[in-house]
DNA sequence: TTGTAAGCGTTATCAG
DNA sequence: CTGATAACGCTTACAA
């Protein structure tokens, strides 16, 4: 219903000014192509008018926005917070703005959202992962849409990635892990449907279970949605289990963090009679007694980096390259090697 | 430089299903106005072409977006997270979409992101409290712009709110903290300068000691952006004081978090050694040993009512009334009373 | 340097 | 129910 009725236009202002619609429109966009009197007379008449330029009408005229969409699965937790804050600010200081909307990790409201960002013009979009229907790809294709994924790095993906091994990383951890002579390990994950980072999240701990000789077979893996309280849910399940688990790995630090707070409240000393693990290394993770071990991920740099290549790509610049960020883990003090109770199982090396 | 020169328009969809551009525009928006049959072959048109209306020419020439702004301090923590995850619920139930913006706690970032959402024609707009400029707000009075004020209810405000009364909020905790028989008190603020919310909190303090009469002359306040860090430097500072506050307030959770590790890695027990408090009740208050007494606010139905008022603005069905929503302190482990160390100070009552 | 005028892709009015 | 056609506010050749 409201709307800009009486909000000036070009034309007030060049009314008023005593110019033309396309003098104004210059002094706004290319200043110094306008003689600094006739510009200081049009400014007056903005400054008078309170006008404001109408993004529609622009965008209409010039064919282009400046504006970066970004869909992220959640803004609930900090997993996405910190690199999306460094994209903005590295896409503001490039001259254009992020226009950010969460998906609930839900594909259908993901997909909705893209269509949204393509109709409103953005000029590139920022994606999180690659797990998604080809349907999506093709249409991004024909829009001739500049695409990156982040938190990922697919050699081969349909788009250009902007993120780290995912798989690797959790190899790295659990490596760690079992050398540390945990060979009753279970993982609390993510639902890995539709997410790539959850999947190989779970493949990297089952090759490093693999490289040590140890059977998959063992290993339980529960996948519940990222939240404090899943976490503890799972983490009571997983302590049911005979025998119980030595060590968790958890897909996130939410998760862990859950895990860990419901270990404590089953009178479970961690790391001595369970050793819990994270990923991503979120504030969350330094605050919790002991603190989480964990993955560290270069968040910022991620975000700074994606910005960078997307608007390469925007100004056709570049076809969009992937870049593979480093990870590594952060042993902190809830991991440590397993108190041989029951002696039951053979030590491993190391 | 890149742009849609490829995109498919109504034009074309028109031309495919041969029938006039707005008889598809029909088909879209109102889509039991045209027969059955030729929606039909007009849907199908769209379907193989991919077609997507474009965002900027259906609003130029419709006039509303069923867009929201909103702008908020900060996403890199989690004060706004989960009452703006309400408010786009709430916002998408309604049928708008929701674009959010950050300012990083500078006002001119805010100003201009204000100008910028007005500009892309936001049928209405979300801030975070009262504090700023006269001349914005006679510029959003001037674009006749629906706004409402969220995280901070002001009877007399120029805008609505829809919020709390940080200053009662903060008055109840102190006096609870008082009547434990704290009387040396100190405080780490957020930067109250452009920030009523971290203002009121102070005041609220200050008419608690005021209400047990006590000095504000012995109570010292250090104000500190809001980050885990800056919490820990200032708890450094006021733990070096003498004779040492009993009890620490914080203006919330996330400063009270640094101030918390810092006294645990100085060596200080918390409660016995020194109290901490926060305010807000995020996740991060429950997941550290102890767990922190804290103000919880009502962040979801904060979010919800603020969709729901601002949308009847928007539509012009009501002139934007305020609400206050209620407080109230959660007592945790992070607060208890003082122990009568050096036998200095009378107890109080209670 | 400045003005004129032709779009940009939709919606909405008004006939048919 | 459907089709012309005039806005919508701005940018941008092209002229002057």
């Amino acid at each position: 219903m409201r709307m800009t009725r009486s909000a000036p236009t070009l034309n007030d202002v060049a009314r008023i000014a005593g110019v033309s619609t396309a003098t104004v429109s210059r002094c706004l966009n290319a200043p110094d192509r306008v003689f600094e009197d006739t510009r200081r007379r049009v400014m007056n008449a903005v400054e008078t008018l309170g006008y404001t330029p109408n993004f529609a009408a622009r965008v209409m005229a010039a064919r282009r926005t400046f504006t970066i969409g970004a869909i992220i699965p959640t803004m609930e937790n900090a997993i996405f917070a910190r690199g999306l804050q460094a994209f903005q600010e590295e896409l503001y200081s490039l001259g254009y703005t992020l226009l950010v909307s969460s998906s609930a990790y839900q594909p259908q409201i993901e997909e909705e959202q893209i269509r949204t960002l393509v109709a409103r013009g953005a000029d590139g979009l920022l994606l999180i992962g690659h797990d998604r229907d080809a349907r999506i790809y093709d249409y991004l294709d024909r829009q001739k849409m500049p695409v990156v994924a982040a938190w990922s790095y697919l050699e081969d993906g349909r788009i250009p990635s902007i993120g780290f091994d995912n798989r690797h990383a959790m190899y790295s951890l659990a490596d760690q892990v079992i050398r540390l002579g945990h060979d009753n390990i279970a993982m609390i994950s993510g639902i890995s449907e539709g997410n790539d980072r959850a999947r190989l999240r779970i493949d990297g701990l089952k090759d490093a279970l693999a490289a040590h000789g140890l059977s998959a077979d063992c290993l339980t893996v529960v996948e519940t949605p990222y939240e404090i309280d899943n976490g503890a849910v799972a983490m009571e399940t997983l302590m049911a289990r005979s025998p119980r688990p030595s060590v968790v790995l958890c897909g996130n630090d939410v998760l862990a963090v859950g895990a860990l707070l419901k270990a404590q409240e089953m009178g479970l000393r961690v790391p001595q009679d369970v050793s819990i693990t994270g990923f991503d290394q979120i504030e969350l993770a330094r605050i919790t007694t002991p603190q989480l071990t964990t993955v560290h991920v270069p968040h910022r740099k991620m975000g700074r980096c994606a910005a960078q290549e997307l608007v390469l790509m925007v100004t056709g610049q570049g076809p969009g390259k992937s870049v593979k960020l480093e990870t590594h883990v952060v042993l902190r003090g809830s991991l440590a090697a397993p108190v041989i109770a029951d002696a039951r199982s053979p030590q491993a090396d190391g």
